[in-house]
DNA sequence: AGAGTGGGCCTTTTT
DNA sequence: GGCCCACTCT
């Protein structure tokens, strides 16, 4: 790898570039993109324009002849990679494929499928997501005997989300069993003699978690100098977006990447950081000074996005946070109209509010795709997604469940899982009790008979296997043998083995077991369309599980050119943005979250996700609370508007009176 | 004994 | 939709 270094002259306004930097950008934002090279710390705030500043730096140093192999972009999303990659593109002429841009979790992937026999890991491994990961703890558990019975023991997903915690922060199992999990103190030996084996059983699978990825990426930089040199010699300038959300494991990661040049530009809003539950520490951005001494700042504080009467409120609702840089957003927008508040009988009400005022703007020339209704937590959305039904009102939600994690279409990922690496015990165990007459306990026998064979497809369909597989499932079986004896050759064409799979059985038994296997269909349809996209079924299946929700929309069957108003949870709307936000369910132990509030540091958190909620909004923002509970049984019970309600002053908001036509639900 | 089904009760945020 | 448990069917 050649290692030479591309300087970049100083910006001069007067020197003839393509891009009309000075004309196109405010002059916060023109330090930042034509910086010179070094550590930098970027805080930009809520509609600053930050993602205009990446783009614009990558275009930037592309421009002054860096080549785009040697500059490695980290973003919260691939999606958000893609769309600032196409931006910079349009900006100017170079072909930028060959930059690095995506997730970390990306990022790690694609390293490690290059390098991962340094560690004693195949490169075919498989990537566990959550529910798999959670599935493979709850298995050894009852292996090891514990008794869960006598004492409240952690389920799966429980210890699984404590080992990631002690991953992601670099703390021991005993510190984040002590601050978090305190109720489980005295089982801390437990729970860290289990880790090791939920490690091996891993290894043994060939399969990595979410947390693996990123944790053997580091190892891999840390422990092995030649990787480590040749990737941070390749990535002259790294950019990371929304740096207030990255955790310890992930700053690590970070720091040697850039350890060779340390041109290494961060950018984030500490007052958006809401990712702390997952390890997120915005010490982070807070210290990156005095990580780097002598770093620049740059501080971007104009907000384009919202008018000023929104941002008077974002920023009150802020205020009461001890913990956070002082800063001062200011509008760049003309006034428009205040905030409304809407005080609701109760979620059917609420939703029949939001309903009634869509159509409304939609009557006025508000595009549906311009309305977002945000919330707190999935299930506040329950009511509102029957309301829009009923009314016809198109709407796409990103639910609790990823396009990807449904049963199908893991189902069907399985088949072929098995194919690409035979030691996944998860994805055979999974496919196997499909079948009719094998269960849990069928299925840990025959995985036992058939595990480690060398030619493990083809022995499927053999005396001693056949004869451990139970009578009544023997056709099944013939069956489920014969197809992944047919996909294995098809490896190169993802999309081929899932129709083969689907056309051979599955659709049968998808028929057979759901009223509404139609949808399931399509959806399997469109996963096959989708998996034309890649070469093999290995990389079909790593994007599969390192795809978030907001890519999953590509895939998921949407018809083209339909308005939708978009449903999503705060965490999910971070980055974007709609003219008008309807921030519903802002009852107390609603919004914030009644979990959330065991520590100071949990409601600041919830305050800065209020924070983030409010700055979606450009033009109109409607605060919406249900006064009135629902108690099964029982009478309804009154419920307080949420804490944060009470730090916006009141003349910052227009009070509304519903009119006695929504009180009817 | 193991597979499969249905009812009751609860639901934080996600790569 | 998930989880747990009780129940029936084979």
């Amino acid at each position: 790898m050649a290692t030479k270094e591309y300087s970049l002259k100083p910006f001069r306004a007067e020197r003839k570039l393509h891009i009309e930097y000075a004309k196109e950008l405010n002059p916060q934002q023109l330090e930042a993109v034509t910086s010179q090279p070094g550590p930098a710390l970027v805080i930009a705030g809520a509609g600053s324009g930050k993602t205009r500043t990446l783009i614009y730096r990558v275009a930037y140093l592309i421009e002054q002849g860096v080549p785009a192999q040697r500059v490695l972009l980290l973003t919260f999303t691939n999606k958000a990679a893609r769309e600032m990659l196409r931006r910079a593109q349009e900006l100017i002429v170079p072909d930028l494929t060959h930059m690095w841009g995506g997730t970390f979790h990306h990022m790690a992937n694609r390293g490690l499928r290059r390098h991962a026999k340094l560690l004693g890991f195949p490169n075919d491994y498989t990537i566990l997501d959550r529910e798999d990961a959670r599935d493979l703890m709850n298995a050894i558990i009852v292996e090891e005997k514990i008794d869960t019975k006598q004492q409240r023991f952690p389920k799966g997903d429980v210890l699984v989300d404590i080992y990631s915690m002690a991953v992601n922060t670099e703390k021991s199992i005993e510190q984040v069993v002590g601050e978090l999990y305190p109720h489980f103190g005295d089982l801390t030996e437990q729970i860290e003699i289990l880790q090791p084996k939920y490690q091996e059983r891993k290894r043994k699978n060939t399969a990595m978690d979410y947390d693996d990825l990123l944790a053997y990426w580091l190892n891999l930089l840390q422990e092995h100098a030649e990787v480590r040199e040749r990737y941070a010699q390749q990535f002259q300038f790294v950019l990371v977006d929304e740096y207030q959300d990255t955790n310890k494991l992930q700053a690590d990661i970070i720091d040697l990447m850039a350890s060779a040049h340390k041109h290494l530009m961060v950018v984030g809003d500490d007052s958006q950081s809401i990712y702390s539950w997952r390890g997120a520490n915005f010490q982070n951005i807070i210290e990156f000074p005095k990580r780097y001494p002598g770093c620049q700042v740059f501080k971007i504080e104009t907000n384009y996005r919202s008018v000023p009467e929104i941002l008077e409120v974002a920023n009150a609702a802020i205020a009461p946070n001890v913990h956070q840089f002082p800063k001062k957003l200011r509008a760049d927008r003309k006034p428009g109209s205040k905030p409304v508040l809407v005080p609701a009988y109760d979620v059917g009400q609420q939703a029949a509010f939001v309903a009634q005022r869509m159509l409304e703007l939609h009557e006025e020339g508000v595009s549906l795709n311009e309305m977002a209704v945000l919330y707190r937590s999935h299930f506040h959305a329950m009511e509102l997604q029957m309301e829009l039904t009923r009314r016809n009102i198109p709407f796409l939600i990103t639910s609790g469940l990823r396009f990807f994690e449904q049963a199908h279409i893991k189902d069907v990922a399985a088949y072929l899982k098995i194919v690409v690496n035979p030691a996944d015990e998860l994805a055979f165990k999974r496919a196997a009790k499909l079948l009719r007459g094998i269960g849990d306990k069928a299925a840990d026998k025959l995985w036992l008979t058939v595990t480690g064979h060398p030619h493990f497809v083809k022995h499927l369909d053999s005396q001693p296997v056949l004869a451990a597989v139970p009578a009544k499932a023997r056709s099944d079986w013939k069956q489920f043998a014969a197809t992944l004896c047919q996909i294995e050759p098809l490896k190169e064409t993802p999309s081929e083995m899932i129709r083969v799979v689907v056309e051979a059985g599955y659709e049968d038994y998808l028929t057979a077991s759901f009223p509404n296997y139609a949808a399931r269909l399509e959806d399997l349809n469109q996963l096959a369309l989708f998996a034309q996209k890649y070469e093999n079924a290995e990389q079909f299946l790593s994007e599969l599980a390192l795809m978030t929700n907001l890519e999953a929309e590509d895939a998921a069957p949407v018809q083209v050119g339909d308005e939708l108003v978009r449903l999503s949870t705060v965490h999910q709307a971070k980055g974007l943005e709609w003219q008008v936000v309807f921030l519903i369910s802002l009852a107390d132990m609603m919004f914030p979250n009644a979990r959330a509030l065991n520590s100071e540091e949990g409601e600041e958190e919830e305050r800065r996700l209020f924070y983030v909620a409010i700055t979606r909004a450009k033009d109109e923002l409607y605060l919406v609370y249900p006064q009135m509970r629902f108690n099964a049984g029982y009478q309804d019970v009154l419920q307080k508007p949420s804490r944060f309600l009470a730090d916006i002053p009141p003349a910052l908001l227009e009070q509304f009176e519903l009119k006695s036509e929504f009180a009817q639900f």
